[in-house]
DNA sequence: GTCTATAGCTAGATAGAC
DNA sequence: GTCTATCTAGCTATAGAC
């Protein structure tokens, strides 16, 4: 993470709280300065333009995504010792436990924008839909390689079947979290997910 | 639907299009006006002020959803003699082809307000979340009884995983429709969806 | 890097003529 | 029901003193 200077910093913690509470068009340069505690003239001493920072924000989302990719060695050695449904409900409640208010603010910020604004967009076609499916497709191949679920599936379908669930329980943690909730239904769910697309995928008897 | 004055529709569609396309805030009743053919402050004879044409979006959205509500006598039909993912798979195709451009574009706007806006958060939980999954959960309990499918599943898990997908493939289609793209695509997925999901739930052999 | 001051514009909304 | 005119408030952004 590039280093930001004080300001600059609080800055943008409070544009990402207010982005993710009333939207990036219903937030001003001048809130988000007083929310800051400075003037608003000061905000353009760390940031070009408003628009700057909401970049900031995806460059700092896709930093955070990149950066909490999960371990290929310990992967491939839970492959071979736990059954399938446990892998990938460990992937599914490491991520919940490892997310940051600030993630989640973010990923609010990206969601909302997404049909607004083109980079959003492609953020969430790349990192919330593409690059998940093809991730749980890879895992699931070497799966059947290895003869520990059926091989008589389409696996790209499975992978997103996989994502769905995962996309629509998470959307409800981070709906939750805004208003106050916490996460532990969300872990309840994220098992049955699991277990309903296994009880398909893993062989039968 | 309220009889609509010509004026009043013109610029209802105009907000809705423009809406769908920059997100509520990044709209201004000006260029709603212009874009309707008539001066600013003409808006105000029709629409009380900004925030009333959005609550017009939100009643008229939920009039959509129910007008388009399945029959039941036909469904109770379909149940008797048809295969039980067929009947989903009929369900789905049957919302995508009748869909209008206006449902979309509501539908968008609502997705977007839902962070900001309790009442288009309340929206989706109602109409896109509880209502769809309680729907699905009475049909399959129904197939239950009937013993066209497995009783040992949850049918309330099944019934949220068919509406995940449903969603995740619904929302793809609203931003490619957007894009100046089609439907056929979609169509695919949902039937590969409900094959997955009915794998599971139709009874082996 | 912070501030004051201000430019220049856009916003939502109203008054009142026709 | 439409218009012109106008109000007030808010907006992004810059200039220049400290």
């Amino acid at each position: 993470m590039k280093r930001l200077s004080g300001t600059r910093e609080k800055i943008f913690d409070v544009a990402i709280d207010m982005f993710s509470r009333h939207g990036y068009n219903g937030v001003s340069v001048r809130k988000i300065a007083y929310g800051a505690g400075i003037k608003e003239s000061s905000i353009y001493n760390h940031f070009r333009n408003k628009e700057d920072i909401l970049n900031h924000i995806f460059d700092c989302f896709q930093e955070g995504m990149q950066a909490q990719k999960p371990d290929q060695k310990e992967l491939e050695y839970e492959i071979e010792f736990m059954a399938p449904r446990e892998i990938f409900r460990l992937l599914f409640i490491k991520y919940v436990k490892n997310r940051t208010s600030r993630i989640d603010k973010m990923a609010l910020i990206i969601l909302m924008e997404q049909y607004i604004n083109q980079k959003a967009r492609n953020f969430v076609k790349e990192f919330m839909l593409k690059e998940p499916a093809d991730y749980y497709e890879a895992i699931l191949r070497t799966m059947a390689a290895k003869g520990k679920i059926r091989d008589d599936t389409d696996l790209r379908i499975a992978a997103e079947e996989l994502n769905y669930g995962f996309m629509g329980i998470i959307l409800d943690l981070l709906v939750a979290v805004q208003e106050g909730g916490d996460h532990t239904v969300v872990i309840q769910k994220l098992s049955d997910h699991v277990d309903f697309v296994f009880e398909r995928l893993e062989k039968q008897g």
